[in-house]
DNA sequence: GTCCAAGTAAAGCGATCGATGTACTTTGAA
DNA sequence: TTCAAAGTACATCGATCGCTTTACTTGGAC
């Protein structure tokens, strides 16, 4: 009967309605802020119908968290694979998460977007609500802490929970600055002085080089 | 008549109304963020009518703007005052900005708080909309990395522009973590690997003591 | 005592928020 | 070929958002 139903040619994205969305929330939560994405907007960028969303998520909320738990899985994984690789010196180890930040932050898209760690702003934007945000991103930064720390003991740190510490404020403070300052600089400075602090926390035993 | 009006006993917060709005934002735009705070709610904490409000404030926005500025202007004389203590060297200066740190950050009101810094929070919570926002924020945090590298070439630092800010994501890391972690400890942290970075960077003079 | 700036209450504006309901169409596998 | 799962359009819900309006009452300076 007439072609196409009524007037509105009946496609949009198709299939994949939950991975779209996931992506559309990647992209927008990050880039625009949580608060300020609504539903509207984001199954607009989905290509996605309303009725579909709340098919595949019970509420806003539950795709927040689940937005932030991928997030978090994949820089887990990530950070593995890059501690993993053949034969790095702890030392290096622990340098290799400063290089990794220095490469990593480019929106999807490809774009630049100085908008810092996804996970940190979330817990911003969470303030009070949200206890279980605040909840999953206190759990990966300990996480982080505690692998900063081990990789510092192993380095043979003379007190690797201080390092590990130290390190982490560090890396938190480059990517802070990045949204503060929209600029991605300050991740250099991280590095050149997370050389500094690991050296210094190491025992003096320099074997020339 | 009926001794008042009709019903409701006709008193509120009386006379400061402005005073009493900024104080109220200050509290809450810090406390459960920009975003999550209403006018109702604003004005419930000020004791002061919604058509008061919007005769000392435009926007909401206006105050949020007005709300960051005071803070701004705050910390930045409290940081003039604390550098201009009597006799202080270069290092101590730098130092003492990681001390005061340690110490500022109780909300209003005494209760502890942990929510980091107000004016990247309020970054964090613009993303892309509200640019006088993100620009004083900017102004800011270089402001304050201008400072660090002023102190760091009286104090004689090898390269003055590198520990500043490398100094500055020492401060804005120990800031941030508070938010992520909900603890307060990382501010020590970072002041000791402030002095790490601060001694690594002078020259070796080390006259004894 | 008069007057006016400052403050108040309460109703309500349009817009948008997150979320649902109804009814229809496409797709892919059995 | 059939049929259920997955997706779509569109209208709408109540709540809340930022903000405005009308009409009234104080407090303090003169």
């Amino acid at each position: 009967m007439e072609t196409e139903s009524a007037a509105g040619t009946r496609q949009r994205g198709g299939r994949g309605a939950r991975e779209r969305i996931l992506q559309a929330a990647a992209k927008l939560f990050y880039e625009e802020g949580i608060h300020a994405t609504g539903i509207a907007r984001l199954v607009e960028t989905a290509q996605v119908s309303t009725r579909t969303f709340y098919q595949h998520f019970p509420t806003k909320n539950a795709l927040v968290e689940e937005y932030l738990r991928n997030y978090e899985a994949g820089m887990t994984r990530r950070i593995e694979q890059n501690l993993s690789r053949r034969g790095l010196s702890p030392q290096d180890q622990l340098l290799s998460l400063f290089t990794m930040l220095a490469e990593a932050t480019s929106g999807p898209s490809g774009r630049m977007t100085n908008r810092g760690c996804p996970l940190h702003n979330a817990a911003v934007e969470a303030a009070g609500h949200m206890p279980d945000v605040q909840e999953l991103v206190h759990h990966h930064k300990n996480g982080i802490t505690r692998q900063l720390t081990g990789i510092a003991a192993r380095a043979g740190a003379a007190n690797p929970d201080q390092l590990g510490r130290q390190l982490n404020v560090l890396l938190e403070g480059a990517t802070a600055l990045q949204t503060s300052l929209d600029s991605p600089c300050p991740r250099h400075d991280a590095l050149e002085a997370a050389r500094v602090l690991i050296e210094h926390a190491l025992p003096k035993t320099r074997p020339a080089n």
